[in-house]
DNA sequence: CGCGACGTTGATTTGCCTCAACGATTGTGG
DNA sequence: CCACAATCGTTGAGGCAAATCAACGTCGCG
């Protein structure tokens, strides 16, 4: 069973890089030995508040959420990450120091990780991966910078309205639980929105 | 009047950049010629909506804001740039398209700028850069993350007392109407809760 | 089977907005 | 240099979006 993930995983990984821009066959193979699966399953913690955290992740298969509990004990959705997905806290990893966010599994999730110091020295060895790391890092400032601006400036119904255009693969994935932590709303809120959408339909 | 303008700015990012990566001589005097220093006057605007974002920007003295426009006209902003902050529309920037964004001066304010194909030749010509730009990126997801998580998980008021501890050198130099904007409440109300606050005082 | 997670609905409360009015300050054109 | 306009900060009355608290039915799972 465990002897044919690695195969699989690297795969997926290899083929999202492709995409992004193309690899020699030397450099699918180099980075390939730089990532390492590791299956988590539902509930499993990937990271935990005041742990450094250590590796990059890419999730390959399974459903991770990353959030903060603030100090009345509520949970604050920051990103989910299904598959094709990076999740990791760039803060605590770049800066090696403990984080105050924790990242866990909602399904059995199968990622693939790079150590810090591996991730440096794919960087060295094979630059163009320089490029595609800014490029990722970049679209996580741009996403963040959307997703600000949303809550900024939206009520709770226009949110949900846009997660529903922007996630509609999530939405009969997680639990409206889940949802609504991520949108910064209660679950009673979000179910009365729910059904105000439902009568509105016919 | 304008001709010692780029000397006296130049010599400002280079010791900002100092204190990142210690650079040499050849280093700070290659970098120096990539940035190119402009006067702003207060009102002006840096970027416009609809424009793409050509150059990064780095603030030498002065006060900018970044915001957006919503479709009730109501102005959000994303952040300040004062002294030595760096300030553009990323997303725009690197996909080279037309920005939703705005960027204007809120005093006088000097920059210096460096054009797309620029800092493209400068991480090609000078590797280093490459690093401290990444590193730059970094601080602004690891900043706009934990502005997203306060605006997610506080209230008006908490959002305004964190504010005064984390950017005590904007309180007496922006008015409070932006603050407000930044905040996402609005002036009558944060009119209100600094009333509180006074009277809570004694 | 029984417990815990989930979704829903209703009553009440609260945080914050809207609108309106008013001085104080700034700045700008005549 | 003054006068008038625009911007700014404040205060109050009323209203709405969303939270809180509570109760209840369903489902999946150990």
């Amino acid at each position: 069973m465990k002897s044919n993930l690695p195969q699989i995983s690297a795969q997926s990984l290899i083929d999202y890089f492709s995409r992004l821009i193309p690899l020699t066959g030397e450099e699918a193979e180099f980075v390939a030995s730089k990532f390492h699966p590791r299956l988590f399953r539902k509930r499993q913690f990937v990271l935990q508040e005041g742990d450094i955290c250590k590796v990059f992740n890419f999730v390959v298969s399974g459903c991770l959420r990353m959030y903060k509990i603030d100090d009345g004990g509520t949970v604050h959705i920051i990103q989910f990450a299904t598959e094709e997905w990076w999740i990791s806290d760039i803060g605590s990893f770049y800066r090696e120091q403990p984080s105050v966010l924790n990242i866990d599994a909602l399904e059995d999730t199968v990622v693939l990780q790079i150590k810090h110091d591996d991730l440096i020295e794919l960087y060295i060895q094979a630059p163009k991966f320089d490029r595609i790391f800014r490029i990722l890092i970049e679209k996580n400032v741009v996403h963040l910078q959307e997703r600000l601006l949303q809550n900024i400036s939206s009520t709770g119904k226009e949110r949900y309205l846009s997660f529903l255009l922007q996630y509609p693969q999530l939405v009969n994935r997680v639990p409206n639980t889940q949802i609504a932590a991520y949108l910064g709303i209660t679950p009673e809120f979000l179910s009365k929105i729910r059904s105000e959408r439902l009568s509105d339909k016919h």
